[in-house]
DNA sequence: TCAATGTAGATGCAACTGCAACTATCTGCT
DNA sequence: AGCAGATAGTTGCAGTTGCATCTACATTGA
């Protein structure tokens, strides 16, 4: 099943994909390089810890926390490993759903979000939002909001 | 050397941080699907194939292609390796510089580029251009031109 | 001229990703 | 109840990436 189009694609329309596509690549490798560089683990850490911290509960199941990120369910597992055995995190079994588990943050993994905010932050601010001002920024959200796949 | 910092970083920066994040990643995932489910290379050997057929005499050295992609040197390394393998480009010896070679598109490597064409464009249309009116497109190219790195 | 330093590119090894297959459990249906 | 899917999660293997290091040639400068 495939949306049909003999439509057009503007030169314009390039342009900006590849300027959507480079500009995005170049921010996330200078965040990624600024995270190395302090010895912090990658930016997808900091995603999953503050996606269970978000949790009123603290605690996620790996497919829920998969849906949120945008990961693969093996990646999803493989993080999940390297996490717990780090510390972050912690699995406990479920009682709901004997082939599943839950995966809980740990007091380690809250200290590890406080430590890498500010690098992260930092970085968001130098590479992107100091660029723009307010106006500019509410647009690109708006915009950005049009692409954004809602099937789910 | 870092850029200082104690600058306000507003909610609707990091929303719109976390949307571009996001919409990039996603749509980039999907032409990657896009073209793996039509048993066709990565969208990285596209760029690379483009980029020399680009120049006249459809040549660049290593280091050049490098720095027009986003790629590390081992990187650039290894994609030239696999290109290679599979005949879509050929390297030459470089008489001006004898550590280097000169990395040549083969007439595979036009038809390659040829093949995929359709299909990624296809997939900008559908998953970015279609969805955005020539003004939002306009904006957005301009925004994000403003975000871009242009040191060097 | 030749030593010091810089640049082009390759590569061994470890970590990570993708794919396909696998186990274990759950759900729906008869 | 009991079987046919569907779903949660894991894992072996192959391919890819990151890091550090290495070779070979180029450039600079005393």
């Amino acid at each position: 099943m495939e949306k049909s189009s003999n439509e057009e694609l503007s030169e314009t329309a390039i342009t900006a994909w590849a300027q959507l596509l480079r500009s995005s690549q170049n921010l996330l490798a200078n965040i990624e390089a600024e995270l190395k560089s302090k010895k912090m683990p990658p930016l997808s850490w900091y995603d999953a810890l503050l996606e269970l911290r978000n949790q009123k509960t603290n605690r996620l199941r790996p497919f829920e926390l998969q849906k949120r990120m945008l990961l693969t369910q093996y990646n999803m597992s493989r993080l999940i490993d390297r996490m717990a055995r780090d510390g972050f995190i912690e699995c406990l079994d479920c009682n709901e759903d004997k082939r599943g588990k839950i995966v809980h943050i740990t007091q380690s993994g809250r200290a590890l979000l406080r430590k890498m905010w500010p690098i992260y932050r930092l970085a968001i601010i130098n590479g992107f939002a100091s660029k723009l001002d307010e106006s500019e920024i509410d647009k690109l959200s708006e915009i950005l909001l049009k692409i954004t796949v809602t099937e789910d």
